[in-house]
DNA sequence: GATCACATGTGTGTTTTACATGTAGGAAGG
DNA sequence: CCTTCCTACATGTAAAACACACATGTGATC
C-alpha cells in the first residue's frame, strides 16, 4: 500500500492547498525535553516516548527517531544506559543522564531562554503595528 | 576544492567533538519575520535579506533560500511582485504582502505564542529542579 | 492460537537548512 | 579597455532534521 502523499500533486510544505502548515516549532526539541526528563529521573526508552508529548506539547514523538537520539546521546557520552531484565514483559533499556547531559540540558535551556527573547521581540513587533 | 564536510569524520549534527550545537531555533523562522517586513513596507529581496538579521537574531538568512520562499510564497498568492527598472544597478523585484499572506501572518503570530508558551513550561520545570 | 500492549529497533522518503556557484548591471580605478 | 567591487536575483546540491512504514520479541488476555 503506500500512496497516501500523492505524487502528482506537489504537496509542498504539508500544504493543503491555501494552507501552509505553520507550527512554529522549535529545531530538535525532543532533545532537550529527553534530557530534561532523564534528570528528572532515569528511565526507559518506551516511557520517555510517553511522557515526551506534555513537554512538547501536541508532538506525539516518533519512536523510530527517539530510539536514533538517545542511541546517539549515549555515543557522546550524554547519557548511559544498561538493560533492565528484571520485571516482567520485554527488556528495558534504562538511560541516565551524565554529568555530560546536566551542561547539555544546560546550554539547552540557556538557548531556549535566547529563542524565547527572539519571539517576544516579534511578536511585540508584530502586536505594534 | 571541497573537503570540509569530512566523510570519514561521520561529522553528525554540526559537531565539534563533546559539543552539540544548540540553538533551538524556530523552524523556518525566517518566513514570518519576512512576512512582518512585508507588511511594514513593500520592499525587494536584498533589502529582506539585509533587514531580516534584526528580527532573526543571528542567523543572517541564507540569500538562495530566501529567494526560493519568496518564489513560493508568490506562487500561493501569499504575496504577489513587480519588476521595479525606474532606479539604477539591476532591476528590483519588489514584493508586496496581500490579504492571504497578512492572514497567514496572523497563524505565525499565533503559532508563535504558542511556541512560547511551551517555552515557559519547559523552562519553569527546568529552573523549578 | 489470535490479538493486543509493551518495548526496542531499522529502512527510507520528504522537508528544511546550509553551502557553493552562476549571471548580470553599473560604479570606480588603473 | 580591463579588472574589481557592490548590488541584485537566481540555481544546484549536500547535509541535517523529520515523518512514515515496517520488523522483532515478550508476555497477557480472549
Amino acid at each position: 500500500m503506500r500512496s497516501r502523499g500523492g505524487r502528482g500533486a506537489r504537496c509542498r510544505r504539508m500544504v493543503r492547498p491555501g494552507h501552509w502548515g505553520v507550527r512554529a516549532r522549535v529545531e530538535r526539541f525532543s532533545e532537550p525535553a529527553l534530557l530534561l526528563l532523564l534528570r528528572e529521573r532515569a528511565t526507559h526508552g518506551y516511557e520517555l516516548l510517553e511522557a515526551l508529548p506534555t513537554l512538547t506539547g501536541e508532538a506525539r514523538v516518533d519512536m523510530g527517531n527517539l530510539y536514533r537520539v538517545l542511541r546517539a546521546l549515549e555515543e557522546d557520552g550524554l547519557v548511559t544506559s544498561r538493560w533492565e531484565s528484571g520485571a516482567p514483559g520485554p527488556a528495558k533499556r534504562t538511560y541516565e543522564l551524565t554529568e555530560e547531559g546536566r551542561r547539555l540540558l544546560d546550554e539547552w535551556a540557556a538557548a531556549l531562554g535566547r529563542s524565547r527573547s527572539r519571539i517576544d521581540d516579534f511578536l511585540e513587533r508584530y502586536e505594534g503595528r
